[in-house]
DNA sequence: CAATGTTATATATCAAGTTATCGTTATGCG
DNA sequence: CGCATAACGATAACTTGATATATAACATTG
């Protein structure tokens, strides 16, 4: 069955990384679900622009994952539902809603750079080794890469081979 | 403010490919609400596989478009609405329900082919014009570019200089 | 040839993004 | 000071992908 979005080329670039992006993503939350994670993997950038900004206003939040702010606002909602963050209102201006790393979310997130970042990190790196060339080839092969061996397996294997 | 999903690099390649493809689209959206037809840029790639492929049934027609089947009962079911593709029954088997281009939608993909989808495939193509090198270059090299000049005005651009 | 299993599609629900809009809080100027 | 405007975040409605499951038609087999 010919892929067409493979043979639209540029014409549909858009649907075509969101596509990959989706797989990627579902991928990831694989291996996330292994290690009795129970958030979402689109939940993590978030945790992580935290980690690395240190507490910061929903707007400078959404600012800095560019995605719109009504999504910070729902994630954070969950989040904090979770016990992941902590909201508190700013000291010098009421409108501003400062989000933080809660205990929880801090732990959670010392153990995923440490127990799992890293082997999703190799599996995608190991999915795009030696890629280049025009950007459609390599979309290309990563597609038929995924095909033929998805991302939890690759990251299964990375572990095996740190060991 | 440091771009987060940025600098995580290939630990959040998924949503960062989903955040660009959905950046298209919206892009190429804008360039296609031109046409009088108001249908959705996500769409079209339906459209363009049975331009391509003819006639199909339900379940290829997700193959072929590699998305899953319900995501396409649905566009047909609002094509069809739309007056765009037709749906009848497959002859030698009542399970499958054979989509085609009615003749409106016909005349839509023959209008598209002619007028639109050239200037977003060279928009497109001018976004990605020399790229080369690892991917997440490529795409830090595409965001940068979308930022200063979005899809939309490429595609003026591009009809200004074939015109 | 009836029971059972399989396949094709439809339906329901969820996830995570979007835009538009609203209420509240700050700000700035006459 | 007081009011108009701007900024921040929340909410609503929509889009477009996903998965899980139900229904109906076909296939197989005992």
């Amino acid at each position: 069955m010919e892929d067409v979005l493979r043979s639209l080329g540029f014409l549909c670039l858009g649907s075509r990384m969101k596509r990959i992006g989706e797989q990627l993503q579902a991928d990831t939350q694989r291996v996330l679900d292994r290690l009795d994670v129970r958030i979402q993997s689109s939940q993590y950038p978030l945790l992580a622009a935290l980690d690395r900004l240190g507490p910061l206003p929903v707007g400078e939040l959404a600012q800095s994952l560019d995605v719109a702010q009504p999504g910070v606002t729902r994630s954070v909602a969950l989040l904090a539902e979770l016990g992941l963050v902590e909201v508190r209102p700013s000291d010098d201006d009421q409108r501003r809603r400062i989000v933080s790393l809660s205990r929880n979310g801090r732990r959670l997130v010392d153990q995923a750079k440490r127990d799992v970042w890293p082997s999703i990190e190799n599996a995608v790196a190991d999915l795009c080794a030696d890629l280049s060339g025009p950007l459609l080839g390599q979309l290309a092969a990563i597609e038929d890469r995924l095909a033929a061996t998805p991302l939890d397996r690759r990251a299964e294997n990375a572990k095996v081979a740190a060991s």
